[in-house]
DNA sequence: GTTGGCACTCGCTCACGGGGAGTGCCAGCA
DNA sequence: TGCTGGCACTCCCCGTGAGCGAGTGCCAAC
């Protein structure tokens, strides 16, 4: 359909449109890339990549910009990945290497990222309900009042308060958490309800109040973090995003706040690779100019959580990608090895 | 010095320019308030004004603004905090009472302080230096791989891994635990060093090694976490700060960014009042064109952290005051029951 | 299918020129 | 002494229009 030139020319334009943030016209490509043609071939080609949606002219007369279309045929077809250079990732690996618990690597990734892609930066805490339990704890600060910390194989900690319906016995607590942890430790969080449903029948008929109260509160916890955390950086980047940008940088700014509309956006990136999604092709109308790079990460060979960038449309896709690409996989080995 | 009509005139100035974000003009001015006097006397007094340094003249043959010295004079002699209506206090309480746990109640802090300013709203957890607490506790991962979780009066939970230089029975866990909590418990972090210096000397020969690398992480949690966390939001009024704002945004982005820098400006507001820190009042460079209003709160009697907005320099200082300090006062309620 | 030429479009910049809000100063008045 | 009205002056703001230049679309020729 489209020529071999026409690719290249569409490729060129992005490459110079990303460059400059200004329209790129038939002159000033032909000087710049190495087509073989002259500009007014690059006109005529300009103008069926037009026709056929891939880029735009601002304004009669002026040069043309790439469309969504465009950068979307540009990443599926024409840009690869591009690799860090080795000092990059030297860099990456120790910055993430001091990292102290998972606040502190969740911490250093969003940092790393922004400052790697020059955009704003997003990592969702890795996910409970694909973790497995790595340690169940029931403190008794009180009689009647109880405290549950849950622990896992990520490295998350989360605790709960429990006020229990009647005291409860030290020697019945130490019980129930023991067979509590017999029965889920090493267990995918999705499993747990099931191996806990039959719990309360194996205690004495006074401490059943208790247990399925504590019962309650743990399924309450898995079901509640299902709503995922997440960490930003970066923001100060959206500055970049353009020169128009006191229009856009409210509604974008306000879709950063709302984690919830984020971690939609990174639970829509299901493939299994990395996912990109340009401008409009993004639900959330705020981010409408913006393109989304997100990846999924993890400690083994499955992915846990999400982590990626917000940028404009006109960002470096194939050194965006390769970022985003290298921070997860260092971000995962971090994990496997804690 | 300055005569009472004069300091009427300057907070005219300040209200109006607040309102309408425009240098005020001599005229404009009588209009609006009832000051008694013609524009001719305004006039004089606000060369008056402007000689003193309270307000400026951006150009010539414009109206006066404020300056940082007139918005001073403003809060400290001029201005009282504005109490709020009492549906608004009874949507804080309605809005705070339903947080689940600590970081449900930064957050929901946070959200609600950015709200009801409209501006970026900066809350510091409560400090662990100055908690008490709550419980230790200890669990066993592995036979030599141990972690520890703290958790403070005001319900925070900080928790380390502890690699053991030997395997700890489950009786000797026990026991240190025990020993732990009935030394500690109530007590405030800055004591604790003191308190378990002769811990290990009680132990077995043997388990001594343990007990001390146990100690010596717990300690190590005390310190490390005297750097405090805290949660920021509301950026997206930053939009707001001012129509000259793609120059200001950015420092004040890349400021929010640096939670360093924001603790240590809260830890400057040693006011056990309120602090206001007005333009370039603010040791940061970044901040030098916005305000930054602040006050501790704490569960008891006294602050165990502090919270604050973060807003331009033309604010409406009185609301932003009666927000800041309703919203410390009810969050010091919620940790107070919890 | 490609190329050079050419007329045309239109955004950008800058200079020009009211209009208007606001000032400073001054003389007069209580 | 302090307040007031009057008045000339200063500039900012905004709309207008001309010139420039990058870029386009079209066409005839190769």
């Amino acid at each position: 359909m489209l020529s071999e030139r026409r690719l290249e020319v569409l490729r060129a334009i992005v490459q110079d449109y990303v460059g400059t943030e200004e329209p790129v016209g038939s002159k000033a490509l032909t000087e710049r890339h190495k087509l073989g043609v002259s500009p007014a071939t690059v006109r005529n080609d300009m103008a069926v990549l037009e026709d056929e949606g891939f880029i735009a002219q601002p304004h009669t007369s002026a040069g043309r910009i790439p469309t969504d279309k465009g950068y979307r045929l540009f990443v599926d077809r024409l840009a690869g990945v591009k690799p860090l250079s080795s000092p990059e990732r030297r860099a990456i690996q120790n910055f993430l290497d001091g990292a102290v618990d998972l606040d502190d690597v969740v911490g250093r990734t969003v940092r790393l990222l922004a400052q790697l892609t020059r955009q704003v930066a997003v990592v969702q805490y890795p996910s409970l309900t694909r973790s497995t339990v790595r340690h169940v704890e029931l403190l008794a600060l009180a009689p009647a009042r109880l405290m549950l910390v849950l622990i896992t194989d990520t490295g998350r900690v989360e605790q709960r308060m429990v006020d229990a319906p009647a005291p409860f016995g030290e020697t019945s607590l130490a019980d129930l958490r023991a067979r509590l942890n017999s029965r889920i430790v090493g267990r995918r969080f999705a499993d747990v309800p099931q191996l806990v449903q039959d719990l309360p029948d194996s205690f004495e008929q006074e401490d059943r109040g208790v247990v399925s109260t504590v019962l309650a509160t743990l399924l309450e916890t898995l079901v509640e973090e299902t709503e995922e955390r997440l960490m930003i950086g970066g923001t100060a980047n959206i500055t970049r995003f353009g020169h128009d940008f006191p229009l856009t940088i409210r509604p974008v700014l306000e879709a950063l706040e709302e984690h919830v509309v984020l971690l939609k956006l990174l639970g829509e990136a299901k493939d299994p690779g990395m996912t990109v999604r340009i401008g409009h092709e993004n639900a959330h109308e705020g981010l409408n100019s913006t393109s989304v790079v997100a990846v999924g990460y993890g400690s083994g060979d499955e992915a846990v959580a999400k982590l990626g960038v917000v940028g404009p449309t006109r960002m470096d896709y194939p050194g965006t990608m390769g970022a985003v690409r290298a921070v997860a996989r260092y971000v995962g080995q971090i994990l496997a090895e804690s």
